[in-house]
DNA sequence: CTGAAAGCGCTTACAG
DNA sequence: CTGAAAGCGCTTACAG
């Protein structure tokens, strides 16, 4: 069954039957009806492959994911894909291992799906250094700024991280915290990480406290396995913490139940801050004290940018969106 | 960039070039060696829908997640996508409100994309029962039976929900529990929390013991939140549980949080039990006792029935996939 | 408002 | 082993 079938059964041309297929305006009333029972009684349905090759297949966006197992990006992700069917896009979802190369992916993709647009859930900005110049298709970046990379086609939207980190810096020294430790992500310049770290840097000095990275961090990606593993090599390494601050709430959550394996308690042997501000953080034993970052509103701005540039060839944009530290039970004072 | 300008470049034709690409082995090896080393200069990948145009192909599998929160479902998935993947599938991912109808959208799905395939991550069998003998299409449903509506173009792959839930059950009250709540899922003759409800109620019956829904259970949806509400009204409404079993993970970590709340500890006050065993499971305090799913064995029995049923027309398979049941620390004995 | 025709980028008999 | 050509099912100027 194919247009050319309702062409023939309707009596008219395979012109008028993809107009009308297509909604366009200029049909006869009677026209359009008569070739829609056609269509209706035959259960037609034109074929996507045949639409996309001669429409040059610029099907839909394209939603790279990176780290499929992280609660945030699952947040962003249904966020943004609410929004793109709202405004009648169809999206295409692909989830990428933390350390894979976001930038060739979506090159690949372009090749073979050629998308109207990529929304990067994550990302790693030396990837986009590298590459992301032989992509001339709408891209926004979430949770990452790429503002310094000055690409045409290239929006970003992120928490001030460095800002961040240096709040919650603020806030456990408050508590009379001066021995901090520091654990996920890792120390490549380009990473959300980094930034975090240097906010995390800058606020200790500023308080004139010493944060020696080879004693009081220790890298590990987002997942509880990791951040569990990562806490336990921190605390064989110094026992003098009193406080941990985590670059993911799910690395938090790991180092939760590490702490508590190793027979301490947060927060009154050890506090613990979060980041990401994920619905688990809520229900912890203790709740976690995290830097919420505003899904809704990255989501909201990325997929409205997004469409800007996809449909009007707007120019990119560079936005921080407000985060808020949400303090709760799992920041304590420090013992002695 | 085309097989065309390849095909100039290289100095053979489109057909060979075409042979290249497609690793037929009647092509001499010399002239493959040159064709490759064009597109690989050139970095030409084909196009897609051209290429699926040709073949007749359907463009892809479609995978309809119900409840896009569920870590569970996520587990499933990413191990399903790489299966697909791997043996040359493309895949299309929808995300549906945990009580959204599955069939309904896979019918709308059917027009608009024509996917070859589809693959239900959970499903309500009342939705299936309704309506889905209007879909023609190669279908899989995992985590919930199909058998006793025997569609000839719908497989099913389940974990043996009553017996598991049995299983929770004479391990309870071999610790001498004996008073057990249960909160999740809703009494829905064709849900799969009410196969597990109905494994609860003929276990508590074999000991002896009384199990009414009216004191015992309270509903909930499938996330931290609802399970901490549900757990709220269930232990206001019935002080003498010594013992619950969440139907999901999620549901037992909202559990956790409001039975401490409640200024209760487990498993000193209250045994608790999950069902999925999802990751978090092994990181809270006190670790999760639940009914381990194997989600390996789901996604690779269930992709693989999929793809039997669309390349040599298989019939329909219906198994019940082994579970594990993991004691943890959340399992103790009553007070009294 | 409608139709005839070109062409999107590919694959695959068919012929050599 | 290689090439010329037909055709997959659609959309869209172009002409009327």
């Amino acid at each position: 069954m194919t247009i050319k079938d309702i062409a023939r059964l309707s009596g008219y041309s395979v012109s008028t039957v993809s107009r009308v297929l297509n909604k366009h305006p200029d049909v006869n009333p009677k026209t359009r009806e008569k070739v829609l029972a056609v269509i209706k009684e035959q259960g037609f349905a034109p074929n996507d492959n045949a639409k996309l090759l001669k429409m040059q297949a610029q099907s839909s966006v394209a939603v790279l994911v990176k780290g499929s197992q992280n609660p945030l990006f699952a947040d962003i992700l249904e966020r943004s894909q609410s929004l793109f069917q709202q405004n009648g896009e169809a999206s295409y979802v692909a989830y990428l291992d933390e350390d894979a190369d976001e930038v060739q992916h979506a090159a690949r993709l372009m090749e073979l799906r050629h998308p109207k647009g990529f929304l990067f859930l994550g990302g790693d900005l030396e990837h986009f250094k590298d590459s992301f110049s032989q992509l001339s298709t709408p891209s926004v970046l979430l949770t990452n700024d790429a503002r310094a990379l000055g690409f045409p086609n290239l929006s970003s939207f992120t928490t001030d991280d460095a800002s961040a980190a240096a709040q919650v810096i603020d806030s456990l020294t408050e508590h009379g915290h001066r021995s901090i430790g520091v654990i996920g992500g890792s120390l490549a310049l380009h990473q959300v990480s980094y930034r975090r770290i240097r906010g995390v840097q800058q606020a200790m000095e500023q308080h004139g406290l010493c944060f020696d990275l080879d004693r009081c961090y220790e890298p590990c990606r987002y997942s509880m396995e990791e951040g569990y593993q990562a806490t336990m090599r921190l605390l064989k390494r110094n026992g003098a913490l009193s406080a941990i601050f985590a670059l993911g709430d799910v690395i938090a959550l790991g180092a939760l139940r590490a702490i508590c394996d190793r027979r301490l308690r947060v927060p009154e042997d050890i506090s613990l801050v979060g980041y990401d501000g994920i619905a688990a953080a809520k229900y912890s034993i203790p709740r976690l004290s995290t830097v919420c970052q505003n899904t809704e509103a990255l989501a909201a701005r990325g997929v409205s940018a997004l469409l800007q540039q996809i449909r009007l060839g707007a120019a990119p944009l560079h936005e921080t969106i407000p985060f808020e530290l949400r303090l709760s039970e799992s920041i304590g004072t420090p013992r002695c």
